[in-house]
DNA sequence: GTAACTATACCGATCGTTCGGTATCTAAAG
DNA sequence: CTTTAGATACCGAACGATCGGTATAGTTAC
């Protein structure tokens, strides 16, 4: 291969930040191009089918994102609550203290086509899951830890919701810490 | 006036659905034309600057519906718990028992101006001082009403989150199911 | 007459997209 | 080792369409 000037890992990362920042339509292919140090056509050599199948991409790599880090923290050894912790760290993170928006309500946003929903869908419902499990080990019923699973990914998306109308973080920052006790504590 | 084809309470309305829906940039004059039924020039009649004012009208709108309708529900007559089923009920009304996003979460995406973003900080924060007084009032302390309020809001907006991202609005709805509890339960 | 709106035409800018061309590299041929 | 061919990766320029916005003349209702 002949002078690859930006990974695709890289490329996928700034897109990412870019899509959960402004949303699909927010997002232009200059701006893409822009952020990205590749011109416009340069993109349609990597992505033929241009922005669909750009956001597509970059779906697949926070869908992987998921599948690589959170999960397996999830299903670490140790005790749940630890692990818990573990994950809190992960998400302060990806979120940046709170001070980014979540892409899954970035591009769930109305605009996008039919696969990135069913995309979206889908890792939501994982995300569901592994909460869920986590909250069963920790000794809660079926019923109970599914509802808790179910609080604590909308608290986690209220509170960036929230933090970015207030232009403060401290909800998120809340949100986190007591997420342990939401998924580990009977 | 002559031949006003449609109110400015019910062009806003339809604003609002096209911005609550597609975000600020989604929203082209062209959909808000056919939207309205106003062609594109009569748009400009009625708001000499553009989308920028429309959007703040639209804005300013929800800033009303607050002011009109939830803040004095919350601050009736009659118990707290009371009062706080009513609220639940005109938010089942206007997120329309979850299928329609926020517009607050919408509008607060990066692309709109500054002065939308102050309005939407100050809504935001008129609506959790709103829900911390009820929850004085019905006992509890200060800090924990504090709390409570930002609780109930960040749930509200994270289920709409994930009822959009699910497909399914049950999340939306046990979020306001458990709504008096939160807020007049010590 | 005037206020509210329509019809149409236009503007420069940007949208997503496409195409022809140009470096840069690898690999086979001489 | 050099030459050549071909694939790879990228770019400049332009496409038609639409964007937000403006201008003007005409129509309708009070």
């Amino acid at each position: 291969m002949a002078h690859r000037t930006i990974s695709d890992e890289e490329f996928l990362d700034r897109a990412l930040d870019l899509f959960r920042t402004y949303g699909y339509e927010g997002v232009s292919l200059s701006r893409l191009s822009e952020a990205t140090g590749l011109e416009k056509a340069s993109l349609y050599y990597r992505y033929p089918g241009g922005k669909e199948e750009i956001v597509m991409a970059v779906a697949t790599r926070v869908v992987q994102g998921f599948e690589q880090h959170l999960f397996p923290a999830l299903k670490a050894e140790g005790p749940p609550r630890k692990r818990v912790t573990v994950v809190v760290e992960q998400l302060r993170d990806f979120y940046c203290d709170g001070s980014k928006p979540c892409a899954i309500n970035m591009l769930s946003i109305a605009g996008g086509g039919e696969d990135l929903k069913t995309m979206l869908r889908n890792v939501t419902q994982a995300w569901l899951k592994a909460f869920t499990e986590i909250a069963r080990e920790s000794g809660m019923s079926l019923s109970l830890a599914r509802l808790r699973a179910e609080e604590a990914i909308v608290r986690i998306e209220g509170s960036l919701v929230v933090a970015r109308a207030l232009g403060d973080n401290a909800p998120f920052q809340r949100t986190l810490k007591l997420l342990p006790d939401l998924l580990t504590e009977a």
